[in-house]
DNA sequence: ACAAGATATGTAATCGATTACACCAACTGG
DNA sequence: CCAGTTGGTGTAATCGATTACATATCTTGT
């Protein structure tokens, strides 16, 4: 470890007291003009640096907030902490990052990092957590410190952000419908899932309101992964009457589905028109280019940032509820096409 | 903000020092059998939680670590994240996550996470760091406490956690070499980067090694990114004389060179082989899927952290030029395919 | 039976920043 | 000319865990 120079320091050097000192750096309208130079002149030439552990304990803050994710190794989810990072560092935050699996296998509760003055609050951006873990929360006087983004718990009251997904999966169908196609599959996520389970039953009411025939074993349960779109894949082409477009309900499972089908020959749109959801770097790159739906991950990290921010900042306002509702957009590539009889 | 229990609320109920507790919780052995159950049971009652900002500040150690990475978004460092994720919470580190992007903009210097007792370690992911930052580093006493992984800087005793780069470069050669492939080229990482000098000085080793003719122009500079692979696949066509086989310095640019090609009705291996690096998780689903030379990266991660760790735990030891690299492997699948003239 | 060591525990200083409170000087208005 | 206000600064307690040192009790060997 090595000596930096210390509150202490300064105040000698600048010759006034630590709180005066302490005073110039937090809050420099209270102090006079000469004051305010000479103890700036200190902390350069004293190199000061604050030390955080101290400012931590005595304002029972950490200025630090956790992220916590299903899967570190997920790309979807880097682009929401890209937008999560910059904004909490420019407000003088620092970023922790945990997995919910480490969570679980540790047998720490989510509740220690408040309590253990490690993060002043939580973004959670697993809607799949165990129920119980988030019981014990719920009724926590630090309850307000929690956020959820992406996915959410249905019958909560905690915060969330999210994008639009009834919106998604209705613009998805109705752009399949207006390319002419008229049996429509869907690829779901995780049986369990908020996200799955929102998307299917916008799928299933707009799929009604076109007046649409949707065969039960035309929803097939996945999981948002690449596998689970090759098995998607696989049940498509055993069909006797089979789809000619499919709703996927993330773009793993339509690259999934889409590099499945091309191993057995079939063609991307020629034999199916297959449209995804979330937009994520790869699609566009994907061959063919994958049509999709569009998630602004930067908005949803910032905008998360944003609102627990404010939480953490005035935590005696009442912020229940609280819920932002992300536009999510079309994007027309070239998995999608008009169908031809 | 919730008042926990504190140390001496275990004391207290327990009915000794708070010195016996603090004993009893970080050094079991040293007290009494009976005691020990005492303790236990009081922090049970009083759900006593450690105060991690005071214990820090004892300490003088932040029980963290802080990872710089160029770019959130990159999917490449999610996996690595992971490794290092993973062996820190089995150590009861927390995880801080920034981008050096934010480094750069907000004037901060490196040294002050270390300074800060933000961070007890850094793990820099990221070589095309300022080499006016790195510098500053080198010299100061707790140079010891920061590790490079994947990438490092040239000339600096920096201790550095990486794969084989020479190697896989020279595997890639070798495995176009053995398809009858005698024109090869070669799209390059960024400039400067010392990822893709090794890289492409390993390739024309190479190539001279099997005596293959190997035209200036055939190497291509890019810098990792999808686009980068688009704009090489237009260069490539362009030639006179087209290489038969082309080995790109990560998958990224491997994806975006041959989904550049089908959209100018090229087919991959067809019409050219290619070979990426990294085999990143989308390379097996890629339409064809990658060939491509394997990085472990979860085994990158946790060995940089285990690295890192047995620095913070014993500073003494000299730990000076400690480097690990990894082994790749070579991963055929569909983008490489024998030369037919 | 007693010195010397081992074992278990308590006392209190300490880490470094923040901030309530006290204080003083300078100014204002009547 | 003085009471009251304002602005600027200092004093010292405080946050909660760790740990050097002191103390007390118990062994053990001779």
């Amino acid at each position: 470890m090595v000596k930096t120079s210390t509150l202490q320091d300064v105040a000698r050097v600048a010759n006034v007291s630590t709180a005066t000192v302490s005073r110039t750096l937090s809050n420099p309208d209270v102090v006079s003009e000469s004051t305010r130079r000479r103890v700036s002149e200190a902390v350069k030439v004293t190199g000061y640096r604050i030390n955080r552990a101290a400012r931590n304990l005595r304002t029972q803050r950490s200025y630090s907030v956790l992220v916590l994710l299903p899967d570190l190794a997920n790309p979807f989810f880097s682009t929401i902490l890209e937008g999560i990072s910059s904004h909490l560092s420019h407000e003088g935050y620092s970023l922790l990052i945990a997995s919910t699996k480490q969570i679980h296998e540790s047998g720490e509760r989510l509740i220690d990092y408040l309590d253990d003055v490690r993060a002043d609050g939580i973004i959670i951006l697993d809607g799949s957590l165990d129920p119980q873990v988030v019981e014990m929360l719920k009724d926590a006087p630090q309850a307000n410190r929690i956020l959820f983004a992406c996915e959410w718990i249905e019958g909560t009251k905690f915060p969330s952000v999210r994008c639009q997904n009834r919106n998604g999966a209705r613009t998805a169908v109705r752009h399949l419908y207006e390319l002419d196609h008229r049996k429509i599959a869907h690829v779901t996520g995780p049986k369990e899932n908020v996200l799955s389970i929102t998307r299917k039953e916008a799928f299933i009411k707009e799929m009604a309101q076109l007046n649409l025939v949707l065969k039960p074993e035309w929803i097939i349960t996945g999981d948002f992964s690449l596998a689970a779109g090759c098995l998607a894949a696989k049940t498509w082409i055993e069909f006797k009457e089979r789809p000619t477009a499919v709703f996927c309900a993330s773009d793993q499972l339509a690259i999934g589905f889409i590099s499945e089908l091309s191993r057995h020959n079939f063609k991307v749109p020629r034999d199916i028109s297959v449209i995804g959801f979330d937009d994520i770097d790869f699609a566009e790159q994907f061959i063919p280019p994958l049509t999709s739906i569009r998630q602004d991950r930067l908005m949803i990290g910032e905008t998360a940032s944003k609102m627990l921010m404010a939480r953490i900042i005035n935590p005696h306002d009442d912020h229940t509820n609280d819920t932002a509702i992300l536009p999510i957009s079309l994007v027309i590539r070239e998995s999608t096409a008009k169908y031809k009889t």
